[in-house]
DNA sequence: TCCTTATACCTTGACACTCGATGTATATCT
DNA sequence: AGATATACATCGAGTGTCAAGGTATAAGGA
């Protein structure tokens, strides 16, 4: 029953996010919680097999760097494939969510003259 | 390797037509079809199953009706349920829609200031 | 006549994605 | 000592998509 969220464009979100700088997992989810506040939540379930994913097919590169404290963070680098990728996946989002629109738009107000 | 459509927010399209006028299933695919012009394309699998869900959860109803030819359509209309639930994942969407788009902005033009 | 195309319905099975749950480990705070 | 935060990761159930297949009628062409 719950209304599961089916973010559905994970991977366009990763590949934004690491396009301004490199970031760890755990970075990318406190990061989207941050700007998007709680309006959705990117769980860690769904972000790391994501990040293997676009590590194996050479859009994203990692690297570990241990932390003062003790910890070890894993940081991905987008490549030049990778933003490759990012401005395909883009575009395919904005065609996506205008054929959304485009459909919602006729809605109620109705018939619209189809041309310019 | 081919990239999937996912329409993801199918039922929210289904819905939307609906609200218009009734309509039967083929309908519903060659109408998005003539709007959208193959930027996507409902397929029958997709759309069967979710039309039979609606119907079930009862925010459609059905009714057959038969064609000259000798065909017989089966319509759908959109009951006052089914009308809430659609303002409810148009909402969704929208949501949906501005989180992607707050993440995609901040893309490379950067930091802009998070306030008003 | 047969074959293809269009109309119109529908199901199945493989695959993909999401996410709650679970597990590891360290550091800090109470 | 126990809870919380940081930081990694996997698994399995549930759900959604879609190619492929199936049924049936009608029209058009070879």
């Amino acid at each position: 029953m719950e209304r599961r969220q089916n973010l559905e464009h994970t991977s366009l979100l990763v590949l934004s996010l690491l396009s301004r700088e490199d970031m760890y997992g755990y970075q990318m989810i406190t990061e989207i919680q941050k700007k998007l506040d709680s309006s959705f939540t990117m769980k860690e379930g769904t972000l790391y097999p994501i990040l293997k994913k676009l590590e194996a097919s050479e859009a994203v590169e990692s690297y570990e760097q241990p932390v003062p404290g003790g910890r070890i963070r894993k940081y991905y680098h987008l490549t030049a494939a990778g933003r490759q990728l990012l401005r395909r996946e883009e575009e395919a989002w904005h065609t996506y969510e205008k054929s959304i629109n485009q459909i919602l738009k006729c809605e109620s107000g109705g018939i619209l003259p189809e041309g310019s």
